[in-house]
DNA sequence: CGCGTCCTTGAACCGCGTCAAGCCAGGTGG
DNA sequence: CCACCTGGCTTGACGCGGTTCAAGGACGCG
């Protein structure tokens, strides 16, 4: 079912350069490793549920995660788009909660490390907290430029720049154009704020003026700087 | 004009006990104090404007500050609210551009350090580091959370939503319940994400509701939990 | 083959954005 | 002191975009 293997990855001989715990000297990553744990998920599986507060970072080692908040009647929103450069949770002082729950969008796995932990690790390593701190300030300017978007354009603008968002975050395959991440058609919704109905509509819509095209359930891009022109007026600079 | 005396205030006199730079030793803040700037604003005007990106952080001393965001027809976003606790601005590396700029909301005074000036701090100041990193955490996930109110609410909900979040952020009179910042229609609406018509008609509604009433231009909150009532389903904990 | 899930599409309703007119308060100048 | 102007607030009317509901199709799976 999982292609990944289950055994432990220690930090020593994991791949994933970009992981911000390799801005760690070696003595602080051989604390970490000792006492980090890992979680191997497949496709739709919890990282962390929005009713259970975590106290603690993951980093994921490998694939691609949704961060979504619902509200009561169980409506939901993904709010952020994670892959491997990114880090889930918090480091709380465990008096706040947030309703916030992170789900594998394919085969993945993620380190975690405990609050106490990373205060740690923060403590000995200035690269580390300076890096996570341009994270979090980076990722912050990110989702206020999306609250506009998302207050300001119509569906259409918003679906199209929610296919860009995904394009920005996991990419396309350089020789199909495919995206690489897999999503139904009420996640593309729930990232625009939307309805599967109107991304029906509209990606049909997008197929009509060749911008895009689909191949089974996946999407093809056919033309991104359509696409840009399509939100141009919302857009200063790149993000 | 303006009731703040223009003269600097420096940081052994300040009075702003929430001021994340007092976390820092006495030695650090004599050298930020000394290589600091000062701006003193009028209500209305910009510390800081949106095509001119920023690489340094504004501590606001004392005031308070709408962050903003508009797209290229001019229509303006509030994508934040900031008060003497916040801080404003981003260290930078030079090469990325954020299109956000940030206005007093009343007669504001905020302390101004560059990028360098700020990294050097970090370096000898660890709680200075992790305050700030939690700040912008925290910020991350207000913003995610607002992310997801403004895609699902309707426009009734958004505006009772803003008039929280104003409460929240600014604090009401304890005598007169109104609320500490005055703020007009279209600045309602560019929290709100809808537009200032909107906006009379549902204060008017919200008044007949006995939820609140006007007084001049200053809103006074008359039911609170009956607010909080109206946005309940999107709500789990508090924020 | 039957069932469930997701996607697609049409039709209808309605919330909300837009436009326009009127009102009020404050500022300015004759 | 009054006339005028300006900018923000309020409210009604209208039309469109988008949400919702429902039906049908495509596909995978037991």
């Amino acid at each position: 079912m999982n292609s990944l293997n289950r055994k432990k990855i220690d930090c020593f001989s994991c791949e994933n350069e970009l992981c911000l715990i390799k801005t760690c000297g070696s003595g602080s990553i051989a604390l970490l490793e000792e006492k980090k744990t890992q979680l191997v998920l497949d496709k739709g599986q919890a990282i962390f549920q929005e009713d259970a507060p975590v106290f603690g970072l993951f980093f994921i080692q490998k694939g691609k995660v949704k961060v979504v908040s619902s509200n009561l009647d169980g409506k939901k929103q993904i709010v952020r788009l994670a892959n491997k450069q990114h880090l889930l949770g918090h480091v709380g002082t465990g008096y706040e909660t947030y309703p916030i729950g992170a789900f594998a969008l394919e085969n993945t796995r993620v380190c975690f490390f405990d609050s106490d932990l990373m205060v740690e690790a923060f403590k000995q390593n200035f690269d580390l907290s300076f890096c996570v701190m341009m994270f979090y300030s980076k990722e912050l300017r990110k989702s206020e430029i999306r609250t506009k978007y998302l207050a300001q354009m119509t569906v259409r603008e918003k679906i199209v720049f929610s296919l860009i968002y995904v394009v920005d975050t996991f990419g396309i395959c350089s020789s199909s154009n495919t995206l690489e991440a897999s999503l139904s058609r009420s996640e593309i919704a729930s990232i625009a704020g939307t309805n599967s109905d109107q991304v029906s509509r509209t990606i049909t819509a997008l197929k009509s003026d060749g911008l895009i095209s689909t191949d089974g359930n996946k999407i093809v891009i056919l033309n991104l700087d359509g696409m840009n022109a399509i939100i141009a007026r919302y857009v200063h600079e790149s993000i």
